[in-house]
DNA sequence: TTAATTGACATCAATTTAGTATCAGTTTTG
DNA sequence: CAAAACTGATACTAAATTGATGTCAATTAA
């Protein structure tokens, strides 16, 4: 069982690079090329994201994406909802007979509290969130990578 | 995002049933009938629990399928498992640069956690706890459907 | 004007999930 | 015994989802 499809997955990572260079427009064949994601993929990936109003763009030369939120508001929940859709277990076992009482399952209960849950915890990861640990880890431990340094390198 | 499929779902309805009428064969046929579950595609699920010892068959007239196990030692993430796998979060995001300091990924810790929470709590809903449940439900609104009955029908 | 870009689609390939079909072998029962 | 009701094993097809590519028009900085 998978739970992150590629579309997600590139999302976030798009979305970390677009938080590190905040302020700054960057195009997809620099996020394609950094993060080795396909040129052509991750362009409707970043379109779906503008649609949405995570980013936005800005076209010709030098142009490219741009943060549209703040980073702390943007949930790995809500960018699974745009590439996955809503979580949902399954639309409802024992239809037949069994499922006379629908309100009343149990069952039901049981997995929507487990919906809730994984909800809950996709919710609280944030791109800024994240972005702060991997720039955390990443002073903590020089190794080499420069790739997420904290942004606005043209002053 | 959807977190049963097909099989999970027949497959848990089968041992259900299997688990109310415990002690006698139940047939295909009949879990088919009853479940409202494509027969051929039954055979398959049923067949594929067989060979992870959660049930065992016995061929020809009156024949079919009985509960190996304590219907409480069967979960739904047994279940899962059988035909679906592990829950994976994502191979594993940022390769490239980022993660070079993969022991030391916060991102990871996080998604690990969720997986772990998920795994745990379905492996608390258990066969027998659901039938308990739902026989419960059954007594306390009688509807008509009689389909889950006490079993042992056969004295 | 040209090169670098995004916008908007159309299309394709691969994988996974869902479902069907077939034939051989086993067991009860008339 | 022979027919009918079953499972075992396995091959196959269809549908849905996911992953990826391609094309052409419009925009913009240099
Ligand atoms: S699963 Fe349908 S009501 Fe319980
Ligand atoms: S996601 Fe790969 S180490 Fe963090």
């Amino acid at each position: 069982m998978k739970v992150l499809t590629k579309k997600t997955d590139y999302a976030i990572r798009a979305l970390l690079m677009l938080a590190a260079k905040k302020g700054n427009y960057v195009s997809t064949k620099t996020i394609s090329a950094e993060q080795d994601i396909p040129y052509q993929f991750l362009r409707g990936v970043l379109q779906e994201m503008i649609r949405h109003g995570l980013i936005t763009s800005k076209e010709g030369v030098q142009g490219g994406f741009m943060l549209e939120k703040d980073p702390d508001e943007i949930s790995v929940k809500q960018v699974m909802e745009i590439f996955q859709g809503e979580v949902q277990v399954s639309e409802c076992m024992f239809r037949k007979q069994i499922c006379a009482n629908r309100s009343h399952c149990v069952l039901r209960h049981e997995i929507m509290r487990i919906e809730q849950v994984v909800n809950d915890e996709f919710q609280k990861i944030t791109i800024g969130g994240l972005l702060g640990k991997l720039t955390a880890a990443k002073s903590a431990k020089p190794a080499g990578n420069e790739s997420y340094k904290s942004a606005s390198a043209k002053p």
